[in-house]
RNA sequence: GGAGGGAUGGCCGAGUGGACUAUGGCGCCUGUCUUGAAAACAGGUGUGGGGAAACCCACCGGGGGUUCGAAUCCCUCUCCCUCCGCCA
């Protein structure tokens, strides 16, 4: 959520950010005409509401009867009066505070003006995409062969966009997980296990709710709302928190499934194990102060890029444009690993600087250290892979002419033994 | 699921309708004293909003209600604690 203040003083840069990002601006106009509204009704009420508190502490002195009972009587009157202009207040905030949550952040200065994902700019390319002496093959093919990916099983159990991972599939996969999170925690992360379920309020705080909550599954029964993502839960557990300026900055990191209805993108990537209901994911998430969250989002950008250099696969890195960025994000490289079975790029991780756009949401400040006033954090949030699809990778990288697959060096402690993957 | 007890400032803890402008203590900050520190003493010390300012408004777990006036009374929800039941 953007802040009031930058409306009034400089609804020019709202406006500005808004036309980047290929959005229409007049939401600015009625953002302004509403705290207008709100400030008038505020000023009415609280003048009543001091004239209200005074009155009050006379009659609880006053002696005389008859001077009691008349300030009663117009005090009677004056609390109506308030009462209706409260209400009015109520349904202007409410107003204000549903045009601006669908507000998305401001594009940081150096990002890319673009009009969708065709216009992102790829930074660097890190590896040279193995060459193949035979044709590759997707995974779709390669795991139902070994017997490590079932995909009837996973339809026939649940429904469409599930699948099984059966032996190794399964093993990889969870040596993928437990690898990523202690490289993370040797990057300085601290590992966090979070719930995978989080009540409404917190994913206001995150930014998912009101704007996609038809992607979003909910139990109705207890009103718990399944995680889309670790960032959610994590961006929570400071919420309404006032931090000490020497905690930061926090870094952490969290491995949690993702439930997603992906409602919008329905009928795209079908085919495999890319785009499901349901998958793994392993999170970095970092809490700072606003001066350091450029260079965190650097750290963080390189901690996801050594997940892709340790396991061999070649990637590159790519700048979101502005019509591509994501709703809470001021700034966000994509690492993308090539698949040559699928013959093409996989997004993989997300890296994004989020600046004070959660953390206003949340209301998450930290007290700085000399004093003075509480100041908003910043919050950054990056995968550190998101897991079927660096599966795909491996399974599409690392696999031999016979339809085996050799697995990556550093993920063979958890393999029990098993250095190659056959039928 | 059942019965009971709780939630007050950074922390402890008092407050059962009007002097609460939230007592007191601890902690923290500033000052006095001191070579310095400690101690003692004095003052200060929450968050958000409105206003050019003076100042004002709101907040005692959340929401709603009664009242001229609510931390205090009523309803409701959440969370915590104790016990019982059930349970991976």
């Amino acid at each position: 959520m953007l802040d009031i203040n930058l409306f009034r003083e400089n609804p020019e840069v709202v406006r500005d950010a808004l036309t980047r990002r290929q959005m229409d601006v007049s939401v600015v106009d009625r953002v302004l005409e509403l705290d207008a509204e709100r400030r008038r009704l505020l000023t009415r009420v609280e003048t009543l509401k001091a004239e209200r508190n005074t009155v009050s502490k006379e009659i609880g002195r006053s002696k005389d009867p008859a001077e009691r009972q008349a300030k009663i009587e117009a005090m009677r009157q004056v609390g109506e009066e308030i009462a209706a202009l409260d209400e009015q207040v109520r349904q202007v905030e409410e107003a204000l505070t549903a045009e601006i949550a669908q507000i998305p952040n401001i594009p940081k200065a150096g990002v890319p003006l673009g009009r969708d994902e065709h216009e992102n700019v790829v930074i660097r390319t890190v590896g040279q995409p193995r060459t193949f002496d035979f044709t590759p093959l997707p995974h779709w093919d390669l795991g139902p062969r070994l017997g490590i990916i079932n995909f009837d099983q996973g339809v026939k159990i649940t429904g469409s966009r599930f699948y099984v991972l059966s032996g190794a599939g399964a093993r990889l996969q969870r040596a993928l997980i437990a690898w990523m999170l202690d490289l993370h925690i040797r990057q300085g992360y601290t590992e966090q296990y979070l719930p995978f379920m989080v009540k409404e309020e917190t994913l206001f705080a995150a930014g998912q709710l009101p704007k996609f909550r038809d992607n979003l599954y909910h139990d109705a029964e207890e009103d718990f709302w399944m995680v889309p993502t670790a960032e959610v839960p994590l961006t929570g557990l400071f919420m309404n928190e006032i931090l000490e300026e020497a905690a930061l900055p926090i870094h952490y990191t969290a491995y949690t499934p993702c439930f997603r209805r992906e409602k919008m993108s329905a009928g795209r990537d079908v085919r495999g194990i890319k785009r499901g209901h349901q998958f793994d994911k392993v999170e970095m998430y970092i809490y700072c102060r606003p001066e350091e969250s450029d260079r965190e989002l650097e750290k963080m950008l390189a901690d996801a890029e050594q997940t892709c250099a340790e396991l061999g696969l070649p990637y590159r890195v790519v700048q979101l444009c502005t019509g591509d960025l994501g709703f809470n994000a001021a700034i966000t490289y994509d690492i993308e690993v090539w698949a040559p079975g699928c013959n093409e790029w996989l997004e993989v991780s997300s890296v994004s600087n989020v600046t004070d756009f959660q953390a206003r949401r949340a209301n998450i400040k930290y007290r700085p250290a000399e004093g003075g006033k509480t100041r908003l954090v910043h919050t950054l949030n990056g995968s550190g892979l998101g897991l079927p699809r660096t599966l795909i990778a491996v399974l599409e990288n690392y696999q031999q002419p016979d339809g085996s697959i050799l697995v990556p060096e550093v993920l063979r402690p958890w393999m029990g033994g098993i250095d190659i993957i056959t039928p």
